[in-house]
DNA sequence: CATGAATGAGAATTCATTCAT
DNA sequence: AATGAATGAATTCTCATTCAT
């Protein structure tokens, strides 16, 4: 009989996979990816140069498995009841959730901002299921606007995209003077809900 | 062989620098600054790699100098008369301008972007001679939208700047169902300008 | 439970060790000693990692273990009566045991013939106990050729090792065109018997 | 002007790869492909670490080609004319040519036999050049001892080979009391092609 | 006895940078 | 000015071995 049973065993491997992968978002957001050495990583995530690759197959592996976390609970947003439709409600929801996101994840959301353009990790984000998500979304944004009968919708869809990842940026890069208090946030959130809601073909 | 003049070999210099700038700015902004060697960027310049060091004096400050370059032409517009007001007008031209850069110049905006995240270059970016271009523009937006009784300045500049980073940004990485064609981007545009720019006290 | 008597320990540590011996021979054989992890061997043969070195003391000693373990059963014909000299029949005998067991063993013979010549394994085999049974070996069969009237016993046995050995080789890694049917292997047997077997002073 | 013509860097590039090669061959024949580092390998040639990866992509493919190399010279004896016939003096000249090899590159032949059976190497030397040269030697033989009235051509290929493997086998490892001086050897060489070689239809 | 998480020394490999020519 | 061979520190990754349970 081994002492310790194989469910000890998973229980250990979820929360040491966390603690690396916690570690791993802190430092590549503060640091930068490429400026991380796995040796680095394992100080400061307190262990061993080896162990970490005992739960992912490489460096980039590690940030992939960071980046999908990351943005499940995001996707989960873009359909909330997954019927292709997008209500006015589903709408605000979404752009609250992200703001909260943003708000609480603020690691993440540097990460996120620093690599999502490099060449490995876009090529992640176009395939399953982030592609499949956001190919469904496109459309249901354009249908969202036609039927509330807003004038150029693809324009609506730009400035909303426009107004949600620019916000994100400046979260993370903001310019001097350009500081952003939680309240300032909060009007901002308002002020892109009330752009973008209206009831059907009212 | 007559001797060249000082003033040739200036020349000489600068197109060779100019050229592998250009080499640096398409590779960079394609394969990822990180993902580059210097190899690679001799080889795709068409020069020896013991060359590059002759111009530049490290890999990084070869980056530095091919942002320099691009933020340069675009830093000129954010108080065009150096007068530490900002008009109507300007304002319009500085939104037109952009526009047109990230139009003409796309492989350094997703240059730009894909670095101005990262640790080092912003550091950079802080400092002089942008960094203190954008502490004064700071100020200068508040005065623009105080003055022009818009209700909540530091709500209105956080979207203005959201807009415009927003942009670059979907640019550079367009989702699926998210592409930008030209006639887009110029009502796009147009709609930034019209959002913003009032007459004083209006 | 009934406590287990010291007998039956013994048994299940020595199938213990055989199964594991079993996995090394076939793995080691087919991917190469070298290419070859613990980690690979144990969920291989069926174990955990740590279990193997309760058995053996380290990689190589498992390698070493399976050699000589694969070794003894042929080093008992080099001189089956211990008597120092060799028959005729015995000659025989051991052409005939070493074949069958490279027919028996092709796992074996595989990974003698790769690893036998690498320089820790070939010190390994010159030491106790196949050192000294080859080192005797050598002069009984100068004494055997010579007093059978053999005209060159140093080239006879040359030829014998040579066709022993090159066979061997030929097992494992016949080139293409060179298979080993069970009949040609029949007949290149006795040829090699009848090539070296005479009556004393014949 | 490059103060150094293509040339003179081909030149340099020539010299030192072979230098690197010489190295690998004496290393990898007497320490072991698998023991040996790239550092041991760098200092025992007498360069830097690095330099090794600008003349060859891995360790792997400098192994790769020294039995390259080593085997090149000895694949145009196979079948010298080209003409897809063996004849007498061919066969004769063949094994000659292997044994002179043998004599005089040892370096070569340990390597050769202490790695021709590891699961990568076998599959570099199936492939082209080798594998479709050996691919036609088989037919060959066939047709050369079906000429010469052999009464079991298969076999008696078996037996050639095996003499031929078996005697590289030894002068690699020659076991105890089984050393080989050169008269053995040359007389050795003698006795196979007095064996296999006959007029045809004789 | 048995497990597999954890270690860490050491391996292969990369690449910015230097330098002799 | 120009070349590319050469360097070596740093990096990613492997894996035999240990050890708490």
């Amino acid at each position: 009989m081994s002492p310790r049973t194989p469910e000890q065993f998973e229980e250990m491997r979820e929360s040491r996979r966390k603690q690396i992968m916690d570690a791993g978002l802190e430092l590549f957001a503060s640091e930068g990816y490429g400026h991380c050495s796995i040796s680095q990583l394992a100080s400061f995530a307190g262990i061993s140069k080896g162990l970490m690759y005992n739960y992912f197959d490489s460096k980039e592996a590690l940030l992939m498995a960071i980046i999908e976390e990351g943005m499940g609970e995001i996707m989960d947003y873009f359909d909330p009841d997954h019927d292709g439709v997008l209500t006015t409600e589903e709408l605000a929801g979404l752009v609250r959730k992200i703001f909260s996101s943003i708000r609480e994840n603020r690691h993440f959301w540097i990460l996120y901002m620093n690599i999502v353009l490099q060449p490995r990790v876009k090529e992640f984000l176009d395939g399953e299921p982030f592609g499949s998500v956001m190919e469904k979304f496109g459309p249901m944004m354009m249908n969202y606007f036609t039927e509330r009968n807003f004038k150029d919708p693809a324009l609506e869809m730009l400035t909303f995209s426009a107004l949600i990842e620019g916000c994100g940026i400046l979260m993370v890069y903001a310019y001097p003077g350009m500081e952003m208090p939680d309240d300032l946030l909060q009007k901002y959130e308002e002020r892109v809900i009330g752009m973008f809601t209206r009831k059907p073909n009212e």
